[in-house]
RNA sequence: GGUCCCAUCGUCUAGCGGUUAGGACGUGGCCCUCUCAAGGCUAAAACACGGGUUCGAUUCCCGUUGGGACCA
């Protein structure tokens, strides 16, 4: 076959790892997986003023909870001056580059004189041959562009072309001797042996200079290039804070599991016919860019938290109660020893994944399993703890301190015998009881609930509920 | 402003010349039911517009409109 496949995700630490870069990580994480190549993190922090370390580990924390594995890296331009150095003299003595020794003023001036007469302003080239430097003026680098076309084949958007015209001699070092962005992206990836180029379709327009920078240093044909459809906020303007959480480690905290969130994320832009349910390993062996579409997509909030829901309910309870339990601290509810109980808490989980979407549902849930004290929602209160349920919890209360099997099956049994014995409808038993047991109207069935809580909490809450009826 | 990209239900999308335009989220209704969920069934909901090409266009081509991105 041909040469093994590289590819980068290459972020700049000037945030958090947000929902459109985790996109970006995870299709190329795809691509490397379902190829058997190598997947590159490069941190892209040439500038150094909004670049911190803490967002580099803000990064590589954001990415391994989506278990978005990388190979090779983390590398660092700022590790790489040596080589960008390098590349510029080469392009310099090889006259594909020159200095260009114009100052900001005179540029200025040409500038808006083209503007006052309504033309297209670019750089004219006055030191395209210049053979000596000018006094007192440190140059900037600039790339001798050649003249022509730039054709690419996008791999998810065909053909697309560039008139070279359009781009002057662009500056690629600045006069202070740093490299510029389009540049040092180019020397990364021609050093990195970097095969496919998958990232945002925001930098279609950087390609063509890219590919010509590629030409003049690499004696190799440029990478493949791959432009991902941007994601969207809800107003179809660039995905920002203002459209809600963008960071990818607030899902996180928000209780959402990072299955969900690939899951949903690939199927922004990506489809596999109808299905919207990918493992990671489906992913992998489903992915190809031919089902990428083209159109950008609007992040849909619900969407996600209904997957998000769907890998709860799907997932091992042992496992789901372990995720949760970093959710329950902040809430005071792991000084019992029920919290620490391994086996109860997943006893608890199952009886609660099927109505949590998110891990922060689950735990406020868990209140009434671990609080020590309850409290009655006022509207639960008063429509079933009425002075008339007082006999009727009594009874119930009566019975159930004489059960000995807090099971599911002998709590029903106990429940349908009581409602026979005094004609009363189920859920004129189990409504009462359940907001005595857990100051709501919502919640598990009533004899899972029961079960988990346990015989002394159970009796405990129902006398509570029957004194504070008087 | 220039260049480039894009356009199917509110949203994510299937569709790759002939379909009752399919699925999913969300929304409404019904069923199940001890509550809430989950689940099942069901309803409403889309091919931006105008020209071509073709026996036939959602699909191919060209415009228009609209959106986005990059550069200035």
């Amino acid at each position: 076959m041909s040469e093994p496949i590289r590819v980068r995700f290459a972020p700049s630490p000037t945030g958090y790892l947000h929902i459109g870069g985790a996109r970006t990580a995870l299709f190329n994480w795809l691509y490397a997986r379902a190829t058997g190549g190598t997947f590159i993190l490069r941190i892209e922090d040439t500038d150094r003023d909004r670049s911190t370390d803490d967002y580099i580990q803000a990064i590589l924390e954001g990415m391994e909870w989506l278990g978005l594995t990388h190979d090779e890296g983390p590398y660092r331009q700022t590790d790489r001056m040596d080589s960008y150095r390098r590349h510029l003299d080469r392009m310099l003595s090889e006259g594909k580059a020159y200095y260009c020794y114009c100052t900001k003023e005179e540029l200025e001036e040409k500038r808006s004189l083209a503007a006052a007469s309504k033309q297209e302003y670019g750089y004219d080239g006055t030191c395209r041959d210049r053979k000596n430097p000018r006094e007192g003026i440190t140059p900037v680098i600039r790339f001798r562009m050649p003249p022509g076309l730039t054709v690419f084949e996008d791999l998810i958007r065909g053909h697309i072309r560039f008139e070279n015209s359009q781009f002057d001699d662009f500056i690629i070092a600045r006069a202070d001797g740093t490299p510029v962005y389009n540049f040092v992206v180019v020397v990364d990836d021609l050093d990195m042996g970097i095969t496919h180029i998958i990232r945002g379709d925001d930098h279609i327009n950087n390609t063509p200079k890219q590919i010509q920078l590629y030409r003049a240093l690499g004696d190799r044909e440029p990478p493949k290039f791959a432009h991902l459809p941007m994601i969207l906020g809800s107003d179809k303007t660039r995905l920002s804070k203002r459209h809600g959480a963008t960071s990818v480690m607030a899902y996180k905290e928000m209780g959402y599991l990072p299955e969900a969130l690939n899951n949903y994320l690939v199927r922004l832009g990506w489809s596999h016919g109808d299905q919207e349910v990918f493992s990671m390993k489906e992913m992998i062996e489903k992915f190809s860019f031919e089902n990428i579409g083209k159109a950008a997509a609007v992040f849909n909030p619900e969407k996600l938290l209904w997957l998000n829901g769907h890998y709860i309910r799907n997932t091992d309870p042992a496992k789901l109660a372990e995720l949760l339990f970093p959710f329950l601290e902040p809430r005071g509810l792991t000084a019992g020893e029920q919290a620490r109980n391994p086996a109860w808490l997943a006893k608890a989980v199952a009886t609660l994944k099927e109505r949590s979407q998110t891990l922060v549902e689950m735990a406020d849930q868990m209140r009434y399993y671990l609080a020590d004290e309850i409290d009655f929602d006022e509207k639960s209160a008063s429509k079933f703890l009425t002075p008339d349920s007082v006999p009727v919890l009594s009874l119930l209360r009566e019975r159930l301190a004489g059960l000995e099997n807090f099971s599911h099956d002998g709590l029903e049994s106990l429940f349908k015998a009581l409602c026979e014995e005094k004609g009363l409808k189920l859920k004129n038993l189990a409504q009462p009881a359940r907001v005595a047991l857990t100051g709501g109207t919502a919640s598990p069935g009533i004899y899972e609930l029961i079960e988990v809580m346990g015989k002394t909490m159970t009796l405990n809450r129902l006398d509570k509920a029957i004194t504070r009826l008087g």
